[in-house]
DNA sequence: TGTTACAAACAGACCGGTCGGTATTATCTT
DNA sequence: AAGATAATACCGACCGGTCTGTTTGTAACA
């Protein structure tokens, strides 16, 4: 039983998720995982067989992390939209605002800079988000069915717009460290959240 | 009045636009924009003293382009509401939908790389924003005056939160190239509008 | 228990190629 | 002729990745 190298590759998993975080894909070169490592060409390249077979072990990281902090208490939420709206102050707070990663959201730092610059990579991200969008658009449903809505609301665009709207303050906050865009973010969401409420 | 050089120069800029728009600050490189431009290196630095100073004077061509297409028709409109409804409109149908940067949005693209990266290229995208967002909070406390909000609403929060969903659904319609990112945020954000007014 | 055998883990030099930028030289325009 | 404009060759640094060789941990055997 030799974990000492699956010790290694966890380390160099978890260096480099800051580093892409911080720096993107293309950005953030082997010498800086190397040296955040403190390990050599031979030894990382023991551990991956490429630069973008060491980001999908590091996004897969990411989402686990992701989802335990997203969804921290959730499923013992019975109300669909404080559901939601919990979800969306996690997300922001306890995800973003907490410094989880050092470059703000993993997913769409990368999303933004692999956009048609790698299909694969950014695909696989894309699809997170709309994995993402659409459970929260099943979580309407169940408000809709339960009779908590306004009529002929279109839900899937309202789970889009959250999404587009939580990301869009993550990439705002990464910019400026501004703690207000997260705090009026979770606020103007709630709002407009309740309004959508029967 | 040597308007040759100054046409070479102008060229250089518009492609380095879309290339800058696609690629991003680090990842265009100074050959991209010969091979689009048909100059060599020699004639480009001729122009232009640095990459950076290629991205400077992209990036003031970039805002020109923006405010041109963005308060198109704006002035005319007296409702401070509805002159923010139409900016959100002409912002994400007219300047990302339309095609005006291949790589979507110029500046949101660029702040998302830059920001942790370059803080002088990065902060300039960034005042540009604050800039944008104070503008429209000035509407709304024109609208405020005009007693046509439900008192005691955050106005800079609200404006920001607009920026923010703008600028989050230009990156993900970049990302997935679907339109209805842009259509649902327009109508979830006219909406949201509306339950401001008393 | 001490020795041998083997494989996992790591080190470091090196590969072709690209990066931003410079210096020099040639070619236009006026 | 003179100055603006562009082409060419080149620089050192860095890129992702490969290569060979050394160290280290572990298990089998005597």
């Amino acid at each position: 039983m030799s974990n000492k190298g699956s010790l290694t590759r966890q380390s160099v998993i978890d260096k480099s998720l800051q580093i892409f975080s911080v720096k993107g894909y293309y950005n953030a070169s082997i010498n800086d995982i190397l040296e955040a490592t403190g390990l050599t060409k031979g030894g990382f390249y023991g551990h991956f067989a490429s630069k973008e077979d060491l980001w999908t072990a590091a996004y897969d990281k990411a989402v686990e992390i992701w989802k335990g902090i997203v969804f921290k208490g959730i499923r013992e939420i019975d109300d669909p939209i404080e559901r939601l709206a919990k979800t969306i102050e996690n997300d922001l707070q306890d995800y973003i605002g907490s410094g989880v990663f050092d470059g703000g959201c993993f997913f769409f730092n990368n999303l933004v800079e692999l956009s048609g610059q790698s299909a694969p990579l950014s695909g696989r991200i894309l699809r997170g988000l709309e994995d993402f969008s659409r459970l929260l658009a099943s979580w309407l449903a169940e408000a809709d069915r339960k009779g908590m809505l306004r009529p002929g609301l279109d839900l899937k665009g309202i789970a889009d717009f959250v999404v587009v709207s939580v990301n869009g303050a993550a990439a705002l906050y990464s910019a400026s460290r501004d703690p207000r865009i997260l705090r009026e973010t979770v606020m103007q969401l709630r709002s407009y959240l309740d309004h959508l409420k029967a």
